[in-house]
DNA sequence: CCCAGCTTGTGAGCCTGTGCACAAGCTCCC
DNA sequence: GGGAGCTTGTGCACAGGCTCACAAGCTGGG
């Protein structure tokens, strides 16, 4: 009954945890009922010992010689990342990325249902996005309750993004996804992650010519 | 006349770079002139020194007692990227997230202009988004030369990523940004950067609840 | 019962990245 | 000309994370 006790896991831990749990869930899936620290990192793509000390930072118990439960193992990576029960999200923005955010399935689909979609400006009001309909902004207060929501996405250009970040805090909404490029001054209770997609190309494009100019020419044959 | 020698750049360091090209962007815009260390640090939520220090890997140089003129910190960020010419994206995938990939505008903003919308589904062949029309995935080879496709971003389902990613590497796109929650296998030369936005909701679900059981309660008055 | 063969969990060393603090150097004003 | 006031560039020490390598421990077969 004790309230298990909140151990603070490494960030790079942290980051590799939801790849681990959708491998374990695909496992599950095809009936594999353990698992090896080796298999898992091959997977994974990452160093076996790395997947051992990951799993035991979760004090996570193995078994010698045989290796991980996969069921248990699954337990254990949702009851980490705090995803025993799903987490509704409202999505901030009905624009064009928005919109596909709210109607992308890879959400709900791992424990993270849109339940709502608001933007502030009137002519997008009501209009229909698969199975939601467009909210003003005014009524996230409201809708938080309501729908219990719990992560909001913020698909606003960047000069509204601050806006709509205060917004989300003001009705109770803690963890923030931002999509806009900038930065968001919140509360120190709040959680904020960022996903920059130009970046990731911008980064991507530094990396492409690095390769480009080390190894000369492999050309792939048709 | 020397091409600039490919000197490698710290992964943290490459990763900072397009967020202060955007903010020096914005300073360019509003006629900002010169910028110093610690004010690019505020705007970049980071530390002064680490922003001098990232700066110093390209070889810029700064006026000590002034700081860095804009405009040429804005061409050494660019160079140092490899960002000095446009570079066309392809989407495949024409769901619902790749659709929205490529009607976002805020790639072409930023260099990477969506030229071209490929699926693998018959059905889908001819539909239209936006300024592009849906081309068959088999046209990829012929499209690449035609458009010179230079990025390719995967918007398919993780079953199909692979194959997604195997054609685009035939068609000589070296450059990949892998929406599918997946792990691709490609030749030594090719860039691949992940995004996966279930995962990104995972963490920030983890570091939501860690802060609200370290702070208890800080209520937002409204 | 005992041994061979795996697999986990972890200690140790290394490497990357961070932040501090300070010398070097530029500009402007007197 | 000289000095005050900034700001850059960097050496240094530290923290976090990664990999290796190995002891501890389980299982199954003879």
């Amino acid at each position: 009954m004790i309230p298990p006790p909140p151990r603070p896991l490494p960030h790079a831990t942290v980051a590799r945890l939801p790849d681990y749990l959708r491998i374990l869930a695909d496992l599950a899936n095809v009936g594999e009922d353990t698992v090896s620290s080796g298999r898992l990192a091959d997977l994974a793509g990452v160093n076996a010992a790395k997947v051992r000390k990951d799993l035991s930072h979760l004090g996570s118990y193995g078994t010698r010689g045989v290796g991980y439960e996969v069921s248990v193992l699954l337990d254990q990576v949702r009851e980490a990342l705090g995803l025993t029960a799903a987490r509704a999200v409202v999505v901030v923005g009905a624009g064009n990325l928005g919109r596909a955010l709210a109607g992308y399935g890879g959400f709900e689909e791992r424990g993270f249902p849109v339940r709502a979609l608001v933007d502030a400006d009137p002519a997008k009001i009501g209009t229909v996005v698969g199975p939601l309909d467009v909210r003003h902004a005014d009524d996230l207060p409201a809708l938080a309750v309501e729908l219990d929501l719990r992560v909001g996405v913020i698909a606003v250009p960047s000069s509204t993004a601050q806006d709509a970040a205060d917004r989300l805090v003001a009705a109770g909404v803690h963890a923030l996804l931002n999509f806009a490029p900038a930065l968001l001054s919140t509360p120190a209770h709040v959680a904020v992650r960022r996903v920059d997609l130009a970046l990731e190309l911008q980064v991507l494009s530094y990396y492409e010519r690095q390769l480009r100019l080390a190894a000369p020419d492999t050309l792939s044959t048709s």
